[in-house]
Formats: structure tokens, sequence, C-alpha cells
RNA sequence: GCCGAGAUGGCGGAAUUGGCAGACGCGCUGGACUCAAAAUCCAGUGAUCAUUGCGAUCGUGCGGGUUCGACCCCCGCUCUCGGCACCA
């Protein structure tokens, strides 16, 4: 009988449910070994899956199989991301709330994400719009509001004005000066938003890194992302005035070399230092900046603007007057918003003042200041007591004269900043805080958590840059029992909230009381391997780093790091080698090749592609190879008439032991790394294998089924029980290989001649180099090769080649 | 511009403590089965030359180097992909 795919993959998967065969049991087990395998939860949008989610979801379940076969505990969960954009935008527009819109989303991915048969436990699936879940998200940021790493705070933010009717987006969200979503422009504007003291983790953010099993290039990216940099604060006083202006420079050594201090347009001391000549320049100038979007700050214009504000300011070191001006090169939101410029050793510096005419002076030997800023090492020049320094001395030594006129010091500075946790949308958790006429803010008490979403299908953008939750008065006004009036926040967080701690609550999805038990937690953390999409490099994975070393802190974790370790599967890309999408018309629908070829021809194909971590174009044709062997495979057990295939026998002639230990041994290596391509190469070479000898022994039919099981779970829990198994394959013992089996009696020894292949010997694995040295000249083609030459050298490597070095 | 990853047949890919380049699959060609086709099974398939048979030469983006021996290590390029992008 032809494997029919529809009824098999139905009848196993119904199994799967009525048994709940994936229900990982509630209470630790201290006694068995655990393994917590994680996919990146998804964002459950409109569109449902396509075929980059189930390759990550393959390759995680593969693993989660291997180990439940292996005797391991295994815990996998799936849950929704289900706040979101999208589903706000939708709910505007058709005047529908956005939660039954989301449910509906959700139901179809969980339609589809079944339909693949993955060994997930659904009894722990979290959804974060749950208020059961979000009450949570919820106590996480009273935690960090009690603990001051919740501030609000009147801050220069990512004003997307035509987005959503105006809202503040992260600057994570914004890609070239435009909103990821949608591609609006942002502009700069000063608001008041919740933001989250991240930087006060810097450090340990960056240096934990070094003890995680994450993909070298996510760990650098986190690196840049982090940014620190160790430079001086070193301090001008302001001449003819009490001010002083504190600059930040990795380069203090290049001191005697300012010729000009540039503030940032925004830095408050540009009011006061102002000269009344310049004010109006100033005004103009800051008017412009304050108009100018991120892209038209950046991308657009290359070209260096500034104002002096018509004031000085002292070199410390050396008593001279150094113009002050203002430009936005200059970040106001990196270190102090003011800078020295050094034009000779710094590009940024050198172009501004070539543009504005500044004198620009070399402090170091080398270079060509004429044409451009000098950033190599060199002796120090025109620097006083650095002259003759080389850049490291120079430094040493300037930080040192710093000091000791307290004029500066060494201080640290982050590329990183505050994560501005505030959205101006409806469709996301309540930030639980009122704030009362009288001034005064305050939470939402612990016990009334959690602070739910208010019941709406008429939303509406507020107008005011509040969110929609602003129009509905009833939910926003409160009055204690003092009888004091207040107003709700109405903000809500944003996506990534729900996200930072999921895999928290998997441990212990149900419990009311805390977020998870201790002592689950204490068994299953951390994740073992976390499986995702490297578009969450820093985002999503350093906010939560952040969020479970704060949970770490208050004793709720017991582990520092969330990932042990991390893999970002590649993209899978059209048939055209080009990234899937509606517009290009290359997107393959799941769906699809479920109902043609089923879920294990799709898990197969997308694991047989080439390796996870890369990204490799979809083929039409390997599709259908895939299917082909998958039906190749069950004509090894079962023949035309339904029956148990001839080839099977109990009688074991010997003549596929070898291979057979061999191919146990590199599956079991390869799935340990996650080299699936690998794997199923090995299990094609063994069925090419049985089919030359036309048998095959009972022994190794049952362990081949359990070989590729993990891999292709219907076709092979089918052959299992056809193979006379009552239970599941799913915690059938992994088999097990004879070390000794897999080296054969001859080995095949390669002989060269000056590194060219002459001759292949077969001999015993254990031979003397001496003999195979004899072996080697004795063979006619190698005689022939070395023919009038005088042989020089040999070289014999045990086992595996001998090379004759001959002229 | 800076950081990171990569480049292997017609295609996806395999092979690295430096030791037979091209496993496995796709595609293609031929054969068997069939009235025929599909499906299946078997064989061949890097290029060039030779071909009656053994075979020979070249070949892992490009140019050098180290080595008995290099897809692998070193130096210098080109291109592709990902990230960052006035962070002082």
């Amino acid at each position: 009988m032809v494997y029919d795919h529809n009824k098999i993959e139905a009848k196993w998967q119904h199994y799967w449910e009525q048994n709940q065969t994936f229900q990982t049991e509630n209470s630790p087990k201290p006694e068995q070994e655990k393994y917590y395998v994680l996919d990146m939860f998804p964002y459950p949008s409109g569109q449902g899956l396509h075929v980059g989610h189930p390759e990550g979801y393959t390759a995680t379940d593969i693993m989660a199989r291997f180990k439940r076969m292996q005797g391991k505990n295994v815990l996998h969960p799936m849950g929704w991301d289900a706040f979101g954009l999208p589903a706000e935008q939708y709910a505007l527009k058709t005047k529908h709330n956005p939660g039954s819109f989301t449910q509906q989303n959700i139901a179809n991915f969980k339609r589809q994400i079944k339909s693949l048969g993955f060994s997930y436990d659904w009894s722990r699936e979290v959804n974060t719009t749950d208020a059961s879940y979000y009450k949570w998200t919820q106590w996480i940021f009273e935690k960090l509001y009690e603990k001051g790493l919740a501030y609000e705070d009147e801050i220069e933010v990512n004003w997307a004005p035509d987005l959503m009717g105006g809202t503040v987006v992260a600057n994570e969200e914004v890609v070239n000066g435009k909103t990821e979503r949608g591609g609006y422009p942002v502009y700069r504007k000063p608001m008041k938003q919740w933001v989250l003291k991240i930087t006060a983790y810097a450090d340990r953010l960056l240096d934990d890194l070094e003890d995680l099993d994450w993909p070298e290039s996510i760990k650098q990216m986190q690196r840049n992302w982090i940014g620190r940099s160790t430079g001086a604060r070193i301090t001008f006083p302001v001449v003819d005035c009490q001010d002083t202006i504190d600059v930040f420079s990795t380069r203090a050594d290049t001191l005697f070399g300012a010729t000009y201090l540039v503030l940032a347009p925004e830095n408050e001391l540009v009011d006061r230092l102002t000269s009344s000549e310049q004010q109006a320049a100033v005004a103009d100038y800051r008017k412009q900046i304050a108009s100018k979007s991120d892209l038209e700050r950046t991308d657009l214009n290359k070209d260096k603007t500034g104002v002096f504000i018509g004031s000085y300011a002292t070199n410390p070191v050396n008593g001279k007057h150094l113009p002050i001006w203002i430009s936005d090169y200059v970040l106001s939101s990196y270190g102090t918003g003011a800078v020295m410029a050094v034009p000779a050793h710094d590009q940024r510096d050198y172009d501004f003042a070539k543009k504005f005419a500044l004198p620009i002076i070399p402090v170091i030997d080398g270079g060509n200041v004429e044409k451009e800023a000098y950033t190599g090492d060199g002796q120090h020049i025109n620097s006083g007591f650095l002259n003759g320094l080389n850049r490291q001395k120079g430094l040493d030594k300037m930080m040192e004269w710093l000091q000791d006129h307290h004029a500066g010091k060494s201080q640290v500075n982050y590329k990183l900043r505050d994560w501005i946790f505030s959205r101006q949308r409806y469709w996301g958790e309540p930030i639980p805080v009122i704030h009362w006429d009288d001034g005064t803010t305050s939470l939402v008490p612990e016990t009334e958590l959690p602070l739910r979403l208010p019941q709406t299908d008429d939303l509406k953008p507020s107008g005011t840059g509040q969110s929609p939750l602003a129009n509905l008065t009833e939910w926003v006004n409160v009055t204690d029992s003092q009888g004091r009036h207040g107003v709700r926040d109405t903000n809500t967080m944003p996506q990534w909230a729900g996200s930072s701690w999921y895999y928290l609550r998997y441990i212990d999805p149900h419990n009311d009381q805390m977020i998870a038990d201790p002592a689950k937690l204490k068994y299953w953390l951390p994740v073992d391997l976390y499986v995702g999409g490297a578009e969450h490099a820093v985002l999503h994975l350093l906010y939560a780093r952040f969020w479970h070393k704060f949970l770490y802190d208050l004793g709720v974790v017991p582990t520092k790091e969330p990932f042990q370790k991390l893999v970002n599967q590649g993209m899978i890309l059209g048939t055209n080698h080009e990234k899937m999408s509606k517009s290009k018309g290359n997107v393959v629908n799941p769906d699809e090749i479920v109902a043609e070829y089923g879920a294990d021809t799709l898990r197969l194909y997308e694991m047989f592609m080439g390796p996870l971590v890369e990204s490799k174009p979809w083929s039409t044709e390997g599709l259908a190879g895939a299917n082909r062997w998958i039906k190749r495979f069950w004509r090894l057990f079962i023949d035309d008439d339904n029956q148990m295939s001839e080839f099977l026998t109990t009688e074991n002639d010997g003549n596929l032991t070898k291979i057979y230990h061999q191919t146990v041994q590199k599956v079991t290596n390869d799935l340990e790394k996650m080299r699936f391509n690998t794997a199923i190469s090995q299990l094609m070479v063994f069925v090419n294998a049985v089919y030359k000898e036309q048998k095959l022994p009972t022994e190794y039919a049952t362990g081949l089924v359990k070989l590729l099981s993990p891999i292709t779970p219907h076709l092979c829990e089918e052959l299992w029980q056809r193979l006379g198994n009552k239970n599941s394959i799913a915690y059938a013992d992994w088999p097990s290989y004879d070390e000794q089996q897999t080296v054969a009696d001859q080995i095949e020894i390669v002989v060269q001649v000056n590194g060219k292949v002459r001759a292949h010997l077969q001999v015993e694995p254990n031979i003397k180099n001496s003999e195979l040295q004899e072996l080697a000249l004795a063979n006619q083609h190698v005689k022939t090769a070395v023919t009038g030459k005088k042989i020089h050298k040999i070289v014999v490597v045990p086992s595996k080649i001998v090379n004759i070095v001959a002229s």
C-alpha cells in the first residue's frame, strides 16, 4: 500500500492528543535530568504561518523528541506574543476590539502548528494578552518601579506623528530615520515617558555574555549595542562666567590639539552661554534642528552644520581660549552632550573645522592634516609634557595630570540608552500607575492586579498624543477611599514586555500566587536550547536578559542568565533565492505542503535543505524528493499489499552490521550538534545499502525507525506500531552503537607521489609504518610515477596516507 | 565607513587538530519493468583531453605565501549577505 500521509498523520496527531503523550509532569523530578527546549513564541499575525516558522520549530521538536528518547525530562512549550500594533490598526479600521481578532489569529496559528506534529505540551500554552498572564508583567513593572528602575522622565523621544495618530517609538524601532513598522517619519520631541533603567545593568549585560553558548555574531552585536567606552570627563571653565563645560573624550591625550568646543543644540548650557549678538542665530539654528527628522539629521545630511554661540572656554591644560559652537553632530543623549573638538585627529571635527575655517593643530606625528584627520598612533608633538610619548603613554600621563589638577577624571560611557517603556496605544498591558490630582503618583496595589484593559469596540485616537485609553473616561478617572481624585496612566507597555519573561511562565503557567514556584524554576532554569530568528539579536534578547537579571536580584529566579544556548535558524528564501514576500509572489504556504505531501515531508525537507543556521532557497523539486524518500523508506517495511515487506528478516547475515553501527553513531552525534542535514544524509546512505542487500534484519529495522522518528514522527509511529510495539515511539530508548563495529577489518590507505593520488591500498588497520611504506613502493602505479626520479622523503600518516616526495 | 559571517559541479549542499574535493539529495542521461505512460528499481553524471583498455591534466571567488601535502593556515584583494552607522 502506498504511504497515505493524510490518514497516518491524522491518526497519530489524534493519538498524541488523546494520550497526552507530550504533557510534562507538573512536579519537578530531581532524579531525572531535565532539558528545556524553547522556541521564540510567535506574534499571531493575520497572515498565518510561512515556511520559515516550521524550520526553527522542527529543529527544536527534533531535539525535544531526541532528548526524550535519551531519557531526559523535556519541557517543550508554545505560546503567543499577542499584543501588538497590527491588531490595533485593524481594530481602529474596523471598529472591533483587537481581542477577538487576536483570538481568531491564534486559533489559526495553533491549527497550523498542530498540523505539523510538534510535540508541544499544550497544557502550558501562554498568551501575553490574558489578564492572568499580564498580571505578572504588571507585577514585574511594579517591582522595577519600587526599586527605582522605572521612572518618568521628560526626554527626547522618537515621535512618529503619523503612526497611529501619533506615537512614541523606541530607538530600536527606528530604521533609517523611519518607523520600523509602516515607515513613517520620526522626529525628536521632548515628552514625558516611562523609562526603564537598563543602563544600570549595562556592565553585567556585557560581561555575562562571556559564559553563554551563543553565536559569536549575536554576542558581538549585543556588545556593540551596549557600546561600553572608557575615557575621560574633562572640565573646561567658561571665560568670564562661573559655568563650566564637561566633555567626554576617549582621546584625552589630544587635549593640546583641541581648538573649539561643540555642544549639542539641545544642551541646556546653550541658553546661558549664548552671547546677546548670537541669540538670533542660535535660536534660528535650534528651530531648524527640532523640525528635522532623524533621517535628515543623519542619512540625508552628511554635511556639517552649526553656529558659534559667542562665548569661549578655557583649555585646562594650556589656558587657550576656545570658541564654543553648537552642532547637531553632537548628540545630547550621549556622554555630556558636549565634545572637545580635535580636528587634526577626529574626522568629524575635521570636517566641521574645514567647513567653518577653524584652526587645525596636529598633536600626533604622522598623517597629513592638509587632507584628513589622522587617527593612528604616533609620537605626540605640540603637546608640552606629552611630547615624544606615543598614544597610550600620552593618555596615561594626561589622565594623571587631569586628576592632579582637578580638571578631569576617568569615566565610562555606554551607547546603550535607557529603555523607553511607554507606548501611546490601546493594545498592550496598561501601566498600573495612578496620577493623583495632588501631584503624587502611586502604583495600583499588588492585590488589585491585574489592572485589566477596559473592553471597547470603539477605538479612536485621542488626538492629544495620548493612547486611545484616554477616551475611556470611566476607566481613566479614579477616586480613592478618602475621596481623592486621580487619573490612570494611559500608557501601555511595548510588545517587548510580555516576551521578556514568558519562558518563566511556561514552567508554572497556572500559578495564581506567584510568577512561578521557586522549586520549579530551580529545576527547569536555565533554558537549555533557545531557537529563533536573528532579527531578535539585540532587542528581545537584551530586554529578556535585563529582566531576568533584575528578577535574579530580587531572588525570584535562580540563574543569572535565561538562555544558556542560543541558535538562530537561517532564513528560507524563495525559489528565486530572494527573501519571501507577498510582493515578490514567492511565498510558500505550509498548509499547501502539508495537504499535498504531509507534515513529515515538510519537516524532512526543511531539515535536509542545508545547515539550520544558513539561509537557503526553497526548491519544489527538492521537496518532492523528500517525499519520494519517505515513500522509499515506507516500502522497506510495507509492501504493495499492505503487508510487512519481504525485506524484513529475523536472520542477520552481518552484511549491514558495520554500516548500521556507523549510522547510529553518526545520527546520534549529528543530532546532538543539530546537524540535521548530515544526519538525514546518513540515513539515506543506510537505506540505499538496505536496498542493495534486499534484506533488513529486524533488529536494524527497529533501530532505523527510532533514528528517524524525531524527524518524521508520524511515519515512524505508524511503522513502530506495525513492527508490533504497543506504546508510542516517543519514549522508546534511543539506539546504541558498538564502537568496535564501526571500524572495518580492512582500511584503505591513499598513496600519493608529490601530493598526487597514485594508488589505493587495502591493509590491516594496525599495519606497521615500514610495511606500509614497502607496500606503497611496490605498487605498480607508484613505480610508474617515480620512475627516473630520486626519492627524497616518504611521509607516512598511520591509517591515512603515504606521500612519496620525489624529483 | 566600521563590525561580523560567507563564496565548493547545472542547483541545494558534504568534507577542516592540514591528508582521496564533490557524501547525500535535486536535475539530467541511459537501462530494466510496462501494450504504453506514470510510479518504481538499477547504472552513469565536476571540466577538458584520451577512449580499445589502463588513463592524463585542470579544478573549492581572485593574487601571493607556508607545507611532503591547503576548500582548511598566513598576507593582500573582489564580491555577497547580516548588523551598526556622526556614540566623541
